[in-house]
DNA sequence: CATATGACGATAT
DNA sequence: AATATCGCCATAT
């Protein structure tokens, strides 16, 4: 394949986490080949919209809580996490051990 | 090419 | 446990 974006390869790992499982934006970087870019993962589906064919709301970063977003999106990703059968506690963060994608 | 930015992560306090 | 700071990487300008 021809080499793609850092963003492309992003977008691929993501749409690879199935319903119901989380992944942290450190370890779609470490899959991307890039384990340090967790910064740029965070950049590169920022720049998706919310419309987009890339389950972006199964990406949360290491407490497993929604990072710091843009308008109520925060709420929108809550709500299709928990429409998974994903669930919250009082602090809005799920239970990584729980939920974390095991890669396949 | 240099600087700034950001949906993060780890460490220090 | 919560806050502050630094480090790291990929884009934008």
């Amino acid at each position: 394949m021809a080499p793609q974006s850092f963003y492309e390869r992003v977008y691929a790992v993501v749409r690879e986490v199935p319903p119901g499982t989380v992944v942290t934006y450190g370890e779609v970087a470490r899959r991307v080949g890039s384990p340090l870019a967790s910064r740029a993962t965070g950049y590169a589906l920022h720049a998706l919209a919310w419309d987009t064919e890339v389950p972006w709301w199964r990406v949360v970063n290491r407490e497993g809580g929604i990072s710091d977003r843009p308008g109520d999106g925060a709420l929108v990703q809550r709500q299709r996490l928990e429409a998974e059968g994903i669930a919250f506690d009082d602090a809005g963060h799920l239970n990584l051990r729980r939920y974390f994608w095991g890669g396949d």
